[in-house]
DNA sequence: TCTATTTATGAAAACGATTTCATACATATC
DNA sequence: GATATGTATGAAATCGTTTTCATAAATAGA
């Protein structure tokens, strides 16, 4: 309601004095900062972002681009990422992709339009050739997603690990046909699979083609995997599945149906939802660490934002660990 | 980079020209509209949001205060918003509040200084005496809260029939001794308690105390909520919880300790999460209906904002029902 | 004491859009 | 043909800040 020059008026000084007060720049005599101080104290002055930003002012805002917020690792990795952002006075907002291509656009004008001060992609649907040119407007750095070409900073974990950990642990565990369950083609899913076929040609083993699933990513489509493995003349024995949701929902299924995990079918997950542990049986599951991970990629971005540190093509990559419980 | 003044240099046409093409103003010839748009296009020109809002423009944006984004309560709650908030175009800004006065009260910033239209309340810390005086900068609605005092639209839940329903279940299953567990002493967590003292008051018993946990959240906190129970002398044979995270801590905890579910403790959850379908045995609880909360909270705040409703005094109640499953 | 530097302040320009005002031409009305 | 109305456009004011520039007073250095 008041501006700047209320304020002035009120204190019998310049907007340029209270200017100077509210970004704290020196010069300033002691007995007129108090009188702005008390001036804005008094009107609840609070000065008006837009005309600040216009003066190239920082938005303090982040953009941060997940598929489904409901989807527990983005909840729990924005949460973390939140939290540290909240530190360093930096905003967040919200952009669900729905693995929609023309949605993910769309959220860049946040940044050619100024509303951002930098974009954090923690899912990718368009390929680097189509997000590239909005590096110019602002920094985008990439969370848990890999593109070898994206020239900017990847904060990550090392995905071909992971899907090599958990298939040789089935290997380990006696299995031989292990079936593999995956999401849509991201760099996430890429790389895991590409974990797996690694992990099963070490040991000799052929992949069959409906053994791999694709599109699987809710606790029903889990039930829909083991309904179909059911139906498969030659099922598999084992499978690795890139979500404790979609695990969970094959873990139920199979015991509604008298399946017993891990005899008949055992099952690893991915992420370690607090459900792994609850389940009966416990999931064996890969930990991403989302809390360090959201914090590390926070980090990242805000000292890109200050600049003191440069967006170059590099990597970061994260520990990642295999957590043995029951379901396997 | 580029601003009007390029755009309107490059057609050969005036700022205001520009502006009305922008702005799809009446009375610009549609071979000038065209060469403005080719304009734009080759320079690949976007308005300065902080410029546009400089002119009184909304920001599409709108602020979302929840305790915590990894409560999956909220995370589903908040999925449903942004959906909702798309397709109007408008953008979420995530606020975590943590349970926290003063976090709670540094968002309101976003609204007096104009970064966003209008505030969405999903959990509520400060009194509304304190939260009042904001109202004057732009619409603040509630969602899922309830403060009679709030002069203010409530997009909510009948809390006080949840807690009743719950109670009455339990009850009509024939359990004298209940115990309840509950969060901090938001409105809902009020509102619940009230149906079920109201609900045990009608049969006749007496509250105990002891039976009466406050500031449990989170599973690990339903784990501790078991082990006291499993060291009163006079334990009760039933637990409300206030959430599906606490009663699967419990529900686990006690089976590790061979108690049998519900035969030696009946437990309710509250928000029919995934997990009350998934664990053994299946939790009962109450339905919260987080979508259609989601989506009408941001009906009613996009209306407010463009002002063809009034933000007064309002409760708009939405149905609750319980799920009977296995955990009673 | 005189000059150079530091401190303190205000007037006015700048940021990039939208909107008002003025004006010119085209068309309609009598 | 004169006047009223509708259409089309641009110059300049405006929104609320920050910043530059100019200037004055206070302090330091010789």
């Amino acid at each position: 309601m008041y501006t700047i020059k209320d304020v002035a008026l009120k204190a019998g000084l310049s907007q340029a004095t209270v200017s100077r007060v509210i970004n704290n720049h020196p010069y300033v005599s002691e007995d007129k900062k108090i009188a702005v101080k008390n001036a804005m104290e008094e009107l609840g002055f609070v000065p008006n972002s837009s005309a600040q930003q216009m003066r190239n002012v920082k938005t303090k805002k982040i953009a941060v681009l997940v598929s489904r917020i409901a989807n527990p690792f983005f909840s729990h990795l924005v949460d973390a990422m939140e939290k540290r952002a909240a530190t360093f006075g930096f905003q967040l907002i919200l952009c669900n992709t729905r693995i929609d291509k023309a949605k993910e656009l769309e959220f860049f004008k946040l940044l050619t339009s100024k509303q951002v001060d930098g974009i954090i992609m923690a899912s990718v649907e368009n390929h680097w050739s189509v997000i590239k040119p909005f590096t110019k407007y602002g920094p985008i750095i990439y969370c848990n997603e890999y593109d070898p070409d994206a020239t900017v900073t990847r904060v990550r974990l090392d995905q071909v690990e992971g899907g090599y950990m958990g298939t040789k642990h089935l290997l380990e565990k006696g299995h031989l046909k292990i079936a593999y369950c995956q999401g849509n083609d991201s760099s996430v899913s890429v790389n895991r699979r590409k974990g797996y076929l690694k992990a099963i040609a070490e040991a000799g083993i052929e992949p069959v083609p409906e053994w791999m699933f694709r599109d699987v990513f809710t606790i029903e489509d889990g039930r829909n995997i083991f309904r179909k493995i059911q139906a498969l003349s030659n099922p598999p024995t084992a499978v690795f599945s890139g979500s404790d949701e979609v695990a969970a929902g094959i873990i139920h299924e199979a015991k509604k149906n008298s399946w017993h995990v891990p005899k008949d079918l055992a099952v690893v997950g991915f992420d370690d939802q607090p459900i792994a542990e609850l389940l009966d049986p416990q999931i064996t599951t890969i930990n991403q660490f989302t809390t360090s991970i959201g914090c590390q990629t926070m980090d990242v971005m805000i000292e890109i934002i200050n600049k003191t540190r440069i967006n170059d093509a590099q990597d970061i990559l994260l520990p990642i660990e295999l957590i043995e419980r029951q379901s396997t």
